[in-house]
DNA sequence: AAGAGAATGTGAATGTTTTCACTAAAATAG
DNA sequence: CTATTTTAGTGAAAACATTCACATTCTCTT
């Protein structure tokens, strides 16, 4: 059992994410308990490591039966932050942002869009999916007033240095980032990028070099 | 200088993507040569960890200089195999799936979408963007005729399994797969897993540790 | 042309993550 | 009730990844 939750090697926390999402569907199958051979083996990992991992947040398995579905799945709930909802706001309504939004996964989860931010006056004051628009130059304001927790950034990416300035001068507390512009942690903001031609171009790696 | 590329650290290869985009970036500005430290910093790594990387793949730097931006360019879109166009299927022309389409990125760059497989009757043998929609059923079929090399996954959850059954089947080379359900690579198939909420879960982890 | 400075490439050291291999507890079968 | 099987938890070992630190080479200035 860890001590520093805060330096939690970030492989361990996207394995628990994977090891939540299995046992939803275990459970959904009606299943009451599981062992780490089987979170194991759905996902590619070894037992060994899925008894490590939960046993930097306690432990939680009883020896000879594994673990019980229910009281796993809030333990892990617990620890990603997930028993409560996350305020996220979009910033860029172009056609992956609308995606992101239409998305009904994350509203039936942990997060939820509760302003959009545009720099095209035509949508600024409208609303999209319910959700009200605004003008990226207010950033500062409806943050603070909508207490928004976590930006999605989906705008081109001309457009990523000035806005992320922004993220940071408003004191959001993070950002998951979908342009192809790598953007690091500063000020109180800490980022999470993510790209999709590194996704690709790690494939076209290995299907090049076997 | 590494022998086997086939079994190249995946960190190596993910950062190798990083370079290039700002590779790219630095060129765009007019420059012709960087060094390893700009290279790191504009990233968040380290100058050795810049130099070692390439190591792995031959020696392009200069001593006192750094590195051609051209040439390096050059070697990076070789080792990650873009040096060449990659056939893609979309399955699942829904919202995200119709933005992906859209997404200029990757026609501008190694990749291009050359079929569309759909399950709904009413969208089978029409267009979408100029690009023809097939029945899934036939994945097996087109996907040789059209030598598809990577399948972009964008289907409801509850359709994974089937669909990858026939994706392994057809013995396509890769899979990009942005559905909630891992899926492990098996037969000749190589997969990538994309997943939002791990993304957004490790955000709100951290978040909630600090 | 010599010296100072810049920057690579890399073996060795360090740090991190994963796996091994075992102890111990609970469940099950005989 | 005892033996066998199952399975968690965990130090120790191994594998893997990063950083250090320096010899070497190239550039630039004077
Ligand atoms: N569409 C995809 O599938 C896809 C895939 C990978 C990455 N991306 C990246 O995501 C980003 C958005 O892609 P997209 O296809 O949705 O583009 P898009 O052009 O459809 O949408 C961008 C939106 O951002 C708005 N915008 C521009 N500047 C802004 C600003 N300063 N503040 C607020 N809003 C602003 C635009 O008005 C537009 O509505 C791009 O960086 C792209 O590279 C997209
Ligand atoms: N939209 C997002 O922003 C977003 C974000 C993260 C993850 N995802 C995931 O991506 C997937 C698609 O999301 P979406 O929002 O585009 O959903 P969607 O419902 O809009 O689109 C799914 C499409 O797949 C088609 N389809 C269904 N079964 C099929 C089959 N067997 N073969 C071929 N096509 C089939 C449907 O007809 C539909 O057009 C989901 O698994 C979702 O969880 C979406």
């Amino acid at each position: 059992m860890r001590e520093k939750l805060g330096k939690m090697p970030l492989p361990i926390v996207e394995r628990l994410s994977v090891y939540l999402l299995t046992l939803l569907d275990i459970k959904s199958e009606g299943r009451v308990s599981v062992s780490s051979l089987e979170l194991a083996e759905r996902n590619g990992f070894s037992s060994a490591q899925v008894r490590k991992d939960l046993s930097c947040f306690g432990t939680f398995g009883k020896k000879g039966t594994g673990y019980d579905i229910d009281l796993l799945i809030e333990k892990i709930r617990g620890i990603l932050g997930l028993k409560r909802t996350w305020r996220l706001a979009l910033i860029g309504l172009g056609n992956l942002g609308k995606a992101l939004i239409t998305h009904k996964g994350f509203t039936t989860r942990a997060f939820e869009f509760v302003a959009i931010f545009e720099k095209k006056p035509s949508l600024v004051g409208k609303q999209y999916k319910g959700i009200q628009i605004y003008n990226i130059e207010n950033l500062d304001k409806i943050a603070k007033a909508k207490r928004i927790e976590i930006v999605v950034l989906t705008i081109p990416k001309e457009e990523v240095a000035g806005v992320y300035e922004k993220v940071i001068v408003a004191g959001i507390p993070a950002a998951l980032n979908f342009t192809p512009v790598r953007l690091l942690s500063k000020g109180n903001t800490l980022v999470k990028n993510v790209n999709f031609f590194q996704n690709l171009e790690t494939l076209t790696f290995y299907l090049s070099n076997f």
